[in-house]
DNA sequence: CAAAATAGTGAGTGATTAGTCACTCAAATT
DNA sequence: AATTTGAGTGACTAATCACTCACTATTTTG
């Protein structure tokens, strides 16, 4: 009986897509702006069996977020792992080059900033935390670039989500220029 | 109630108290998250009141904006009125320094965090890049700096926020000061 | 088949809040 | 003194929303 081979019960299946649901939902409107009913009626549930699979709408959006974490942090993986080269340098490229993919929908990407805002939620804000550290330590051990090497790719996450969310990308002016030049956005 | 010794102020005066009250208080709990009756108790005035001198909850958030971009583009003027070396890297290194003063109570930094997640909201989305409009032309003609080396100097400003929202500058683990070496955190 | 367990919902409740409106009172103006 | 102007408020309204609960329908099991 491996892991892999447990067949899941009904209720672990609409936990996933209720999960996915969340994170389109969520990156769209936010942790305030969201209703746990409009998560629902994406998930083509009743709210009320939303609240039987999640206890409260604030574990629902953690769910979500470390959800998002992992998938990056997968994505991360799958990048390095496609690397020609195994540079500590172009390992981080690589990298760069599959978060910029994994952000194309803007969703895992959305969620994240909405979190951010609603990091003063003390759950959240742990989550928060938690999915960083996991991406820098993944970074850090998968590339051995230097410490700050590291920061940069983290400074440049964080760049090419204030161009999205500021719809730089498709700002042809100098100045959207000079912010966005030479980044891969999404 | 015959009191004397209340002195009615004029609209002009009442709205900028209304605006420095908006900026703390939106800062704390997002634009979502503040009711306009908060802020009106922070200002010291009758939430309808507050609805005489701003039109609407999104004009309040847009001009409380708009002032914290305007005072972040004088801080950087100020700081790089100081710098002793007047070299590009000199000057955009001391507006650096000046930021992270000005953000030393979090109030304006919190405020752009916040806007970046509300920026969906049309008028919002403008304020927020036209500020940062501001703040990049204003960091690139008054340094003349490269290009890279402006887009670096905002990429840092983000990465800024990132440490001040998961509240990283007070954790001392190894991959938080990795994250953080270097950075005049507020 | 009967019974137990599990999936799922309709119909609420109580709290919150953006925005309105008719109003009061102090101060300036005539 | 009388009138006008502008500062400021109390008391609403209509909508939204997190969460609950009593309930039904379906599936699994003994």
């Amino acid at each position: 009986m491996s892991n892999a081979a447990i067949k899941l019960s009904t209720a672990d299946v609409r936990r996933d897509t209720v999960v996915a649901s969340a994170i389109t939902v969520f990156a769209q409107t936010g942790y305030l702006g969201t209703s746990v009913a409009s998560v629902a009626q994406h998930a083509g549930i009743s709210p009320a069996y939303v609240f039987k699979l999640f206890p409260s709408k604030e574990l629902l959006f953690v769910t979500a977020l470390d959800h998002c974490f992992e998938l990056v942090r997968a994505a991360l993986e799958q990048g390095a792992a496609t690397s020609k080269d195994q540079t500590p340098e172009a390992i981080l490229y690589a990298m760069g080059e599959a978060y910029a993919d994994l952000m194309a929908d803007h969703s895992l990407l959305m969620l994240q900033v909405h979190a951010q805002s609603a990091a003063s939620v003390p759950e959240i804000g742990a989550a928060l935390r938690k999915g960083l550290r996991i991406i820098s330590m993944f970074a850090k051990t998968r590339s051995q670039a230097s410490d700050d090497a590291v920061q940069l790719f983290i400074a440049y996450g964080q760049l090419c989500h204030l161009i999205v969310v500021t719809g730089l990308d498709s700002d042809t002016s100098a100045w959207a220029r000079m912010i966005t030049a030479g980044i891969r956005h999404p």
